[in-house]
DNA sequence: ATTTTGGTTCTCTTTTTTATGAACTAACAA
DNA sequence: TTGTTAGTTCATAAAAAAGAGAACCAAAAT
């Protein structure tokens, strides 16, 4: 398999972890940012799934499961050679500055919740209310400069 | 205690758990959701310990640790009465869009992590690499934008 | 001095998550 | 037909997280 040669250096082992627990943080679960990592860290940028298998020394099922989980988040997508049956796993880095958009709306949501916490709320307590009010116009400016200011870097770099 | 009605509506229920499972997706346990949530749902913004542990019907150890935790992370403080010995514990909803602009440098950290990829990488896959450097190009562009962004801002709102 | 209040800490159970390994399947190969 | 490759699915084990409850402790009240 691809050379034979199946080691990763200790450098690259330990970028994986770090971005294992990088994604981790985030709530995913451990061996899908390993996979993330090694995805970024192979020269190649891709690997079948017996690669990712022996690569993280994981059983199976576990890189079935976390593969078909990143595919459905849209984060791994795979291609497939002319006379091969092996599926080449790698990333969709291309779809990244989306989820990062997507992460920032994910912060923004808590407006939403705040919302329907001020429509339960009298007015017996405005000092408070008003930190609630507050913090919503941030909210909301933050929401409407975004998707500006990303406007503003693709007419920098994109056009 | 405070008036002795201990009932939340059901309205109210209902959004402490929607914000509950809200901070659980964001990584953290259960309680200190709902904690959060009892906190912005009660009229007088703030709660006792003991009543904490009844409107949530938890024990004693869920609340304290809870409490201990959200103090730690800067969430939630409490205050005292003159001849009282209880604790008013209350949300430090001033902290939020500070707690907020962090959460957002959280998603741009990916960014040391790539640096460090690209570190062990070499030339020989540019299709790839060059992609790995766009990315981080809009993730330092966000990074110098956002806080011109909150500067902006506090010269319209708080100036 | 001893009781009560307001919590904290420790141990243990329950629940949830994560991953394993074996059995299974679908497509192709010999 | 039988075997092989490339995975998937299922039952379950192992590990981690969450929470309960009792014991504990320090400050204040009686």
């Amino acid at each position: 398999m691809r050379g034979g040669n199946m080691k990763l250096s200790s450098e690259q082992q330990e970028i994986i972890e770090r971005i294992g627990v990088f994604f981790e943080r985030k709530g995913h679960q451990p061996i899908l940012g390993r996979i993330m990592g090694l995805l970024l860290v192979l020269e190649e940028a891709e690997a079948t799934f017996d690669e990712i298998q022996e690569y993280l020394s994981v059983s199976k099922s576990a890189v079935s499961n976390a593969l078909t989980l990143l595919q459905s988040q849209n984060k791994v997508e795979y291609t497939t050679k002319p006379g091969e049956r092996k599926r080449y796993f790698r990333l969709k880095v291309r779809n990244w500055r989306n989820d990062m958009q997507e992460d920032m709306q994910g912060i923004f949501r808590i407006n939403a919740l705040l919302k329907d916490v001020m429509a339960t709320r009298s007015a017996s307590n405005m000092e408070f209310n008003r930190c609630i009010q507050d913090f919503q116009q941030f909210i909301e400016f933050m929401k409407v400069e975004m998707p500006k200011l990303i406007e503003k870097y693709d007419r920098l770099h994109n056009s």
